[in-house]
DNA sequence: TTGAAAGCGTTACCAC
DNA sequence: GTGGTAACGCTTTCAA
């Protein structure tokens, strides 16, 4: 284990100039600095994780937070995330801000953005409306040096320095692959409800399921609805879907506000022989995956979503190495036994 | 963020003495002491982890892995996660001593765990045998004040601190319940293939099984035969299961050597109808769900099985905290799309 | 362009 | 019983 101190006698200079060669601070003589290099790599150093955040402390990091969905129960994992890696990072002397906004107001999400720069972060980690604006004011923190990582919906455009999260479309891919495996010689009329058009995930959500429905010659789709994650709406538009189609034998629930499409299956008696499939692990959804009326639900580590983002930009602000650009959360697959 | 200075210069005492109380090294004045714990719970002191690793440094901790299997593939991605947290702790000045041994002799473990201790290893994590001699050896080394982490499977009458790993039973319903949703309405005629009997994990998935299949009246197993995780064995008692039993239209792979089996099914012929389910993700069941012949393996983690065993006997050995006793991983389910 | 020194929080050792 | 001090590896600031 070699270090900078190490390196400094060796090379016969002090330990500033070894710092300054190897963090590429400048003004060192290139002679001095070559020289340094080489003894590095020949002694094949690794930086001390220890010491440079113990030496960070000082710097007292803020790191922010912003969601959207306040009150959307998905996020109550990422949220246990966030509270985890709060702890954490707390005794590092390095604090986060949280922000989450109800609703997919693009002014809001950039208003939080602009109260936690306000507050003097180093740093933000972003479930970013799928909006222009949100992606203009992420490159704006850019170039003031705060770097963005964005989670659990990516805005590959920006330019955030990473993404955690699902792969939407595989997850999508993964749901018809379910059906098929569980259907393997039934023709399945598929009803598929999805969330919100604007929210990228379903959309591209339902892209993999098409995909995967059009390689399948038993996999049709009956229709599309849309449920703007509200139980109520949901129950009204499943209602209508599955009386307007009565040969529709299966759903995909791509997005919240299940359990008011199932009221709806329910008050119709079409449980049997429906295969309904969901996704993420919202308590309701649990219990209608124990009562048998959904089959499986396909997850995306949520509790991950909320601690990688932060320690990811911790590391980056302390110990400088890159974090990789995409980082994609297993794809789960639950059914009544393994939930 | 308080510190022990802080909390020093509050008592108006010097720093060692807090670190005495805090550390409960003993020889403290009852009064200082009390004194010292009321501040230090005021501030709600939290030790600061730079600050307790850099310091331990100086101790150049030595970490030993035991494992059975060397050459098992399923211990691959095991090893991906020894090399990762190897990496990481090396830069604290922490080393990792492993050793591995190919077959199920008690001797040759224990052997193992000997060199080890010899070494100067000051914790150890292993992947035990599930046999007399192994428990006896890791109460042992608790009396030497070495504490140990089991992995992959778990030997809780012996006093090791901590297990990581899967629940086998709850992996063995799953398995169970994920054949039943693929075949709901099929009489199931399964075929057990197990591994060894003398290996813990694997008795126990097929008891979950066994319990989940007496549950459901479609389900009912043939036979329960062992291949010793060895391919030509597999291949030879398959085939001897499958001509026995003209009957059973699905299979259940418990251990390794699932290609073997599954040549067999191939020179029978009787890949039509077969339900097949295996667990863990080597190449060889990755090349087969692909190909359709095996449905979905159930998986366990094992890159987390080689990660959190030593990063949690480091932090016990560093800052002092305890381990959560039981730890098990994720149940994972894979099908062709999302593997 | 470079060096010296202080500081981050903890622990260990020696002295009293 | 207690205090003082050095040490762990790194960064930063001031001075030269």
């Amino acid at each position: 284990m070699s270090t900078i101190k190490e390196i400094a006698s060796l090379a016969g200079v002090s330990r500033g100039t070894v710092d300054r060669v190897l963090n590429k601070r400048g003004g060192v003589h290139p002679e001095t600095q070559a020289r340094i290099l080489e003894i590095a790599k020949a002694l094949d150093y690794k930086p001390n994780k220890a010491g440079i955040v113990l030496s960070a402390q000082r710097k007292n990091l803020k790191l922010g937070v912003v969601m959207f969905g306040t009150n959307n129960p998905f996020f109550e994992d990422v949220k246990a995330g966030l509270k985890d890696i709060e702890a954490e990072l707390s005794c590092y002397n390095c604090d986060i801000y949280v922000k989450s906004t109800p609703d997919f107001n693009e002014k809001n999400q950039i208003e939080a953005i602009d109260d936690l720069v306000n507050s003097g972060i180093n740093a933000l980690a972003i479930a970013p409306q799928n909006q222009d604006g949100v992606v203009k004011k992420i490159d704006e923190l850019a170039k003031m040096q705060i770097p963005t990582i964005t989670f659990n919906s990516d805005l590959p455009t920006s330019k955030r320095i990473a993404y955690v999260g699902s792969n939407y479309r595989k997850s999508g891919e993964t749901v018809a692959g379910l059906m098929k495996l569980i259907n393997p010689h039934k023709n399945l009329i598929i009803g598929v409800v999805g969330g919100a058009q604007s929210v990228l995930c379903h959309t591209e959500r339902i892209e993999g399921f098409k995909d995967m429905v059009a390689s399948h010659d038993s996999l049709s789709i009956a229709d599309v609805v849309w449920n703007n994650d509200d139980d109520v709406t949901c129950y009204d538009v499943v209602l209508k879907l599955l009386e307007t189609h009565p040969e529709i034998n299966a759903l995909y629930f791509t997005a919240g506000a299940i359990s008011g499409g199932c009221k709806a299956v329910k008050k119709l008696g079409r449980e049997k022989g429906m295969t309904i499939i969901a996704h993420d692990k919202v308590p309701s959804t649990v219990e209608l995956i124990k009562e048998g009326l959904i089959q499986a639900t396909v997850c995306q580590q949520p509790y991950i979503q909320g601690v990688k983002p932060l320690q990811m930009l911790f590391d980056y602000l302390t110990t400088g190495d890159q974090p990789e650009e995409i980082n994609y959360t297993d794809i789960e697959i639950y059914i009544k036994e393994n939930i």
